[in-house]
DNA sequence: TGGCATAATGTAAAGGATTACATCATTGTC
DNA sequence: GACAATGATGTAATCCTTTACATTATGCCA
């Protein structure tokens, strides 16, 4: 009596079976005028809610979608969230939100939910160093999609939705050459993860397209925390003659950088010019604003969601969609970069 | 064949029965060595796992608690979820988070979790506007909990881990008037969340305090956005005499403030001092780096598991801590705020 | 009117784990 | 040597839905 009502109650209070009552809740059509509103009623009579875990066990599929974020602290992955919550909410699927801290371990143990049923797909966001051993050998494998989101990872075409990295470095780059900055120094990422070659990659070939030296000397090694780019700027000074403009490889660094500076007296656009990567939101406040490249987040979210459906094999999906997406970036142009003073 | 294996392939592979399997990997001791090797050995050759929907039907309990959050891409949550995840993680539960995007739609739905078994119980983060009654008349809501974090809500008496908002604001507006401020204005939160008045209170009690008037003139509307503290601005400079010092109720929109007082040629610290509240991520790497008030958010998330074990009557709890836990908060002292120009 | 297609509903078998209860073997005690 | 207590394991019911298949009713056509 103090139960919860399954749907057996909702049946005998409906004089219907529960095969009928399952049909009225999610056939619609398939059951008389009649009938439904009674279910309906009988549902709405004494609180009947579906036991998520029977019909996950009984279909063999959660309606689930795993996204694991390497650090939820992290605003980069709050508008791919938002774009991946929109188009898996309107196709009437649940998302589910996990931080693996940048722990493999742990990144790990959540692709095995694509096992133990929790999630039916899952969505890898950041530079994961997933364990594939422990996971791939699984017979279903096929049926339990991964979607990688901005950065390759995994066996050569795992599915991705992403920009070309390589090109974003080489625009904003290209950008500062453009100002006539001719000593432009990089401040890397992590080499845990492969965006460091990309983007670095970029660098050079901008360089080398306004005929100037990749001089190695110029390349400050950084680990995408604002911590890293205030040590950077340590590194900047010393270099002679000193570069008149700096490419960070994210936002954070950037502002880090930025920050030392100004507590060193050096200002910016003024004496050094900043770039950064990702265009994360304190980008557009921080001041100066930074001049930045930015990932189409929210699309990047939806074509995700788009390609998981296709994946799944779920009916009005676009089956001959590309397993790996390159979305277009922007070049968004602020006020930390200027011409260099002459 | 190729079906996941399941816990009786487990059994005949070992030669026992399914009781015995389950009892192998979750009460070890309570079978003999022997067998425990060859249930464990059958469980590595053939990769067995778990089936959560089976395990949670059958022990109506998901081993899950669900954090609905806001907004996703605010990092002041990050280390929260960085708490409760540790706290969940070490007692074998998992986490799982939602984004209701402060849609009490969403927030509602996420809520009737409860009912259809994803999760066990909810923590409500951010100033959440759930329709109650559609939530509230379950006979079994004693058993599923809901615990506040960070702000109360719900009815009085609601569960809830949270620092007194009241009192950090009134400990920051202190020190600017210690700091010899004799007008310190005020950006306020939205009025959609009991924040507002609390934190507006703490402004105007350490006013009192100093003897100074709470003049209504200076408090400006917010709504915990960088743009509404840039906005801010303008409303500040028009004021006359020009306040020497604002407390600004999130760190957010402190930001955007100082950005356009930068914008402006207004200096902080030296034309105006500003403060914040929460003290973000990028507080400390911000220029002038933030003067805040830091709320002791990992321990708050780990308050939070240990209230919601109380309340799920889980064993090793405290049975006898309080249901409403409100943490001591720290003044964050950096370069924002200095003694007003004489 | 008979026969057949179609629509609406019911019956009962999964789906994969946990667990109350029963059974059996072993040890210890008097 | 008999009996109780203990420990290890097995049997089978249970958790709640979905769905293949069976059944019944209805309408249509010849």
């Amino acid at each position: 009596m103090n139960q919860r009502p399954t749907i057996e109650d909702v049946a005998r209070l409906a004089r219907v079976s529960t095969a009928t009552v399952s049909r009225a809740l999610h056939e619609p059509g398939k059951v008389s005028a009649d009938t439904a509103t009674r279910v309906h009623r009988a549902v709405a009579d004494i609180g009947y809610t579906l036991n998520i875990a029977a019909q996950t066990l009984r279909q063999r599929r959660s309606n689930a979608l795993l996204v694991v974020v390497p650090d939820i602290g992290n605003t980069f992955y709050g508008e791919v969230l938002a774009g991946i919550e929109a188009a898996a909410h309107a196709a009437g699927q649940t998302i589910l939100i996990a931080d693996s801290a940048q722990d493999p371990a742990r990144e790990t143990a959540y692709l095995a939910w694509l096992r133990n049923g929790r999630a039916d797909g899952v969505f890898l966001m950041g530079r994961p160093e997933v364990d594939w051993s422990a996971v791939a050998p699984l017979p279903e494998t096929g049926l339990r999609p991964v979607v990688m989101i901005s950065e390759p990872a995994g066996a050569p075409g795992t599915p991705l939705v992403s920009i070309d990295h390589q090109n974003g470095a080489m625009d904003i780059t290209a950008h500062l050459t453009a100002l006539g900055h001719r000593r432009v120094a990089h401040v890397t990422g992590p080499d845990t993860t492969g965006l460091r070659s990309l983007r670095l990659n970029g660098w050079r070939a901008a360089l080398a397209d306004a005929g100037l030296p990749a001089d190695p000397g110029l390349v400050i090694p950084g680990d995408f925390t604002a911590n890293s780019g205030a040590r950077a700027a340590e590194a900047l000074l010393a270099l002679t003659p000193r570069p008149t403009a700096v490419f960070c490889a994210n936002d954070e660094m950037a502002m880090g950088l930025i920050g030392a500076l100004a507590r060193k007296g050096v200002r910016v656009p003024q004496d050094i010019s900043v770039a950064g990567f990702d265009d994360i939101q304190f980008a557009a406040c921080f001041v100066p604003a930074l001049t930045t490249v930015r990932q189409p987040r929210r699309a990047m979210g939806q074509a995700a969601v788009a390609l998981m459906h296709r994946l799944l094999g779920r009916d009005g999906a676009d089956q001959t969609a590309p397993i790996q997406q390159i979305l277009p970036h922007d070049l968004v142009l602020r006020d930390s970069t200027a011409a260099p003073a002459r």
